[in-house]
DNA sequence: GTGAAAGCGCTAACAT
DNA sequence: ATGTTAGCGCTTTCAC
């Protein structure tokens, strides 16, 4: 079926099968005479390796099962260009898949995941079905939970605290001087890790004693939305004299909609996004935003599997990175 | 090696592993009653197919590699949602890798790709190496080329001509009364569809009549890069009374730098972006921009694919499909 | 360091 | 409609 295989290059280098196998994956324990032979014979035979037969026969393949809510979030693009990055040196594929936040597709996705057996699963959160945890339970599949910290693990993770992060755009607020706080959050009902932001700034803004208001909308994160929902802020709470946003789409629709109502920022109205997006340090004012790092989160997670495929096993079974987060305090704030 | 097979599942349920193959593959082509027999054991028994096993059997995979320039860019991650959701439904999925706009990475995750077996490979534009040629040339794997047309391609082609798109920019903005243009460009050197953007926008403005200039970036598209060449733009040419840009990053960078420097847009300087990112809409005054139709090309890849699968052959051998784009006229123009 | 042999779990003729 | 059979191309003991 396939036009060349390795025993053609066996022969043709003059050497079994298993020892172009070995030469594939470990160079070093094949004589050099022998490894010349075989690099030549590849070479000249424009040979491909087959992985669908290698994984099969080592019952674990060189892909990696990469699931989160939606590949055009930035956030997780950021993460998933990362760990691609990282895994490419060792020649591992990523194959991605999408939930749009739906746990049962997720579910269903972990099911075809498991079907590559893949060298290892990634999935985002630590929130997931029963039948999830059951079928990943049973399975000798290393999985890494990504983009956040805080809640039982299955078994490695890689991520933040949210709570912290609104904790802190909550503290900055308050240090600026403001009295009067609201939090916009957009697609909350289904985005956790949003709402965990929000939960974490409300409860800080609470401890500092300082008035607190949450103005959400369904539609998924957004410029338009961020506009909206500054409106019906103002309208409820007139006085509100700092925001923070679910992430900077928001923020951005936040500052449009300021300068329309000639809401002067950061005078009347201090500003704090999340997610420093490219466009935050352009803005008018530039976005003051806390900076994830969704870069590293793809970079420790890569590590982790790379880790674990040479036989380096996680300490204790379970371990958890936190990447932490990065408030850039510009002039929104 | 796994825990339960499909020799497993043929027990259980008093059949041949063939039946349950084909049960799997095409459920109508089984007996309703030996149907219900294997639904129950597969579910009993929670068995998850091997579809490594499946895939060296076949001498095919259910995987597709997708090989984009970047996964961060929105673009892409548009069309790779689209093809993924589309895939998922035949249980197709996608492994997902990027070149950084380096033709000798793409050569090289070609090759990785073939070693998968894919059901169909999905290459980003019509400019590859020879040796990418070469090697998809004498391999059976059906290959789509997407997001670019109006060159010579492989096999099949999704997308829309970009030099259509820089001429649509420039009519659009001399039909405005517009007579001293320039177009900004970010990374032309590597993002050769930006290059044809504005190589259509050149030639349509001078066959129009109107001046027209051309400033460009290294750096990739971003809002601060826009500010930078607008000043650029400003400096040299002073009159140039319209602006369309490689992409809405850019635009938006213009929109900001504008109002810092109280450019009136669109009474002293007229703007067209591209892309129809998700804050055109939003903006101050909201983005004219032409939005291409990256999920619609996504689709259409999908739909090559599956046709494909089902044995319809491409006419002729090659076909391409043109998606066309559309030009928004908002408020910046 | 190298080779022989035995599968990995499934698909696809082909026969019934 | 179902079963029998023969691999798919590779990895991995286990000898030598």
């Amino acid at each position: 079926m396939q036009s060349v295989t390795m025993s053609d290059v066996a022969a043709k280098a003059g050497v079994s099968p298993s020892t172009v196998s070995l030469y594939l994956r470990r160079p070093q324990s094949v004589s050099v005479a022998a490894g010349r032979m075989i690099a030549a014979a590849i070479e000249a035979l424009n040979y491909v390796p087959n992985f669908v037969a290698g994984g099969l026969a080592a019952a674990s393949s060189r892909a990696v099962s990469v699931i989160v809510p939606s590949v055009r979030n930035a956030f997780f693009a950021e993460t998933v260009s990362a760990l691609q990055s990282a895994l490419r040196r060792e020649r591992l594929q990523v194959i991605l898949s999408h939930t749009e936040y739906d746990e049962r597709e997720e579910e269903d996705l972990v099911r075809m995941a498991l079907s590559w057996a893949p060298a290892a699963i990634v999935l985002t959160g630590l929130s997931h079905s029963v039948g999830t945890r059951r079928m990943l339970a049973s399975s000798p599949v290393p999985v890494i939970e990504i983009w956040e910290l805080g809640a039982e693990q299955i078994d490695a993770a890689v991520g933040f605290h949210h709570d912290q992060v609104g904790e802190a755009a909550a503290d900055h607020l308050v240090a600026q001087g403001r009295r009067h706080l609201a939090f916009l959050g957009a697609r909350m009902h289904e985005d956790r890790r949003a709402r965990l932001r929000c939960d974490g700034f409300v409860a800080a803004a609470q401890r500092k004693g300082v008035t607190v208001a949450v103005v959400e909308h369904a539609a998924p994160a957004s410029a338009e939305v961020g506009s909206m929902m500054l409106a019906q802020a103002l309208q409820q709470h007139p006085d509100i004299d700092g925001i923070a946003c679910s992430n900077d789409h928001v923020a951005l629709g936040v500052l449009f909609a300021c300068e329309r109502a000639r809401i002067v920022v950061p005078e009347k109205l201090a500003l704090i996004g999340f997610g420093d997006l490219g466009f935050t340090a352009a803005c008018n004012p530039p976005l003051t935003t806390i900076r994830p790092s969704g870069d590293l989160i793809g970079r420790e997670a890569a590590r982790l599997i790379l880790d674990r495929r040479l036989g380096k096993p996680w300490e204790g079974g379970r371990i958890s990175i936190d990447t932490r987060f990065t408030l850039l305090h510009r002039h929104s704030s």
